[in-house]
DNA sequence: CAAAAACCATACGGAAGAGTATGGATTGCC
DNA sequence: GGCAATCCATACTCTTCCGTATGGTTTTTG
């Protein structure tokens, strides 16, 4: 439950603020990001807080920077090794249902599109995602327009899932049903 | 940019308070529901909500209650009434693209899936659409699994693009382009 | 080992917003 | 017209949270 419980008594450095700060945007979204919780959070006050930042939105921009880099090199990056363009779409699809986990911060960003300070992030981190799609679409022989559809319909999809799942918790799907979906949708979306 | 630039000088009624909830809702978020803000737009104080209104809660829920009530009979009755079962889809599709207006409170509210006043509203509101998209993907002559399966992706492909054009902006699609990304969802997802 | 730098606690000030108390104004009704 | 009921304004209180000021404590370093 609590995340620092055994008192880890080293003092703290702004790049522990920042990973405290997306894990509490994970669990509880961007408007739970308060200052004074996040120092009871990690066992000191406010006045640590700070010494590192200059304003709570310092905060927010630097852990959000953090993220979209991280998530550059790590969820992209991962899956650009697939060579084979026919497998690629697939594995793709497989991978990200099973590593939910990376998508929280990702979820509950998408809920906090009216903070000014996500849109341009989620923009950019939404448009890369998007080309990424729509060429392994091409690759996987659809015309350029039909890629460019299909792109949009499985990204989508996936933000949809997110959404319906994580935060709305629909007639919470089990394991292997769940895998009959994503095969399902395998099926429907990637041309044989 | 003002909803009562004319000085309506009637006195106002709790379903005036609900029906400018919802609009501010829609605009900006459940969030952005303050009490004093809704009364400054309406042009009296917080004197006049506390009368019609024992709380803050008590606003939102009852919005909340017209809303899914509304969208009872609107959104669905209307389309129940396309009997035949190869035609429901195709035209359920298009109309709900085409009558985007109605859906920006849904789209509001799925980004507060936090609030726990909302939660219960929008799981009856997902589950009967899901059950709806169920039995039209049946009589479309899908097996039940399947049916199922399409109807969760359906959905979650609704959701995310209300998402991702609404509150993202992304390269804002225009009116043609639109039109042939709905053409493209119903070959893909509609079975012939 | 002392001085400087880095880190943190305590105690403020101030803004925003929920809710209360109370009296005044307006309207429907007899 | 006058009496209730309805509707609203004003003036508070209380809480939460951002940000500042200031001084203390721990590390680092020359």
């Amino acid at each position: 439950m609590n995340v620092s419980s055994k008192p880890e008594r080293t003092r703290l450095s702004a790049e522990d603020w920042e990973l405290a700060a997306l894990h509490l945007i994970a669990e509880q979204g961007v408007g739970a990001l308060a200052v004074e919780a996040l120092a009871r959070q990690l066992g000191v006050t406010k006045g640590s807080f700070y010494w590192h930042f200059r304003t709570r939105e310092a905060l927010l921009n630097a852990a959000l920077e953090r993220w979209e880099q991280y998530g550059e090199r790590e969820v992209l990056g991962q899956i650009e090794q697939i060579t084979d363009p026919r497998k690629r779409l697939p594995e793709l699809f497989r991978r990200v249902a099973h590593e939910l986990q990376p998508h929280r911060v990702y979820a509950a960003l998408l809920k906090a599109l009216d903070h000014p300070q996500v849109v341009p992030v989620m923009a950019r981190v939404s448009q890369r995602r998007m080309e990424f799609l729509t060429t392994a679409y091409r690759e996987a022989g659809l015309p350029a327009q039909e890629a460019l559809n299909r792109a949009r319909l499985t990204y989508a999809a996936y933000v949809g899932f997110l959404q319906l799942n994580f935060t709305l918790g629909l007639p919470r799907i089990n394991h292997e049903e769940f895998d009959a979906y994503v095969e399902h949708m395998i099926a429907t979306l990637i041309p044989a």
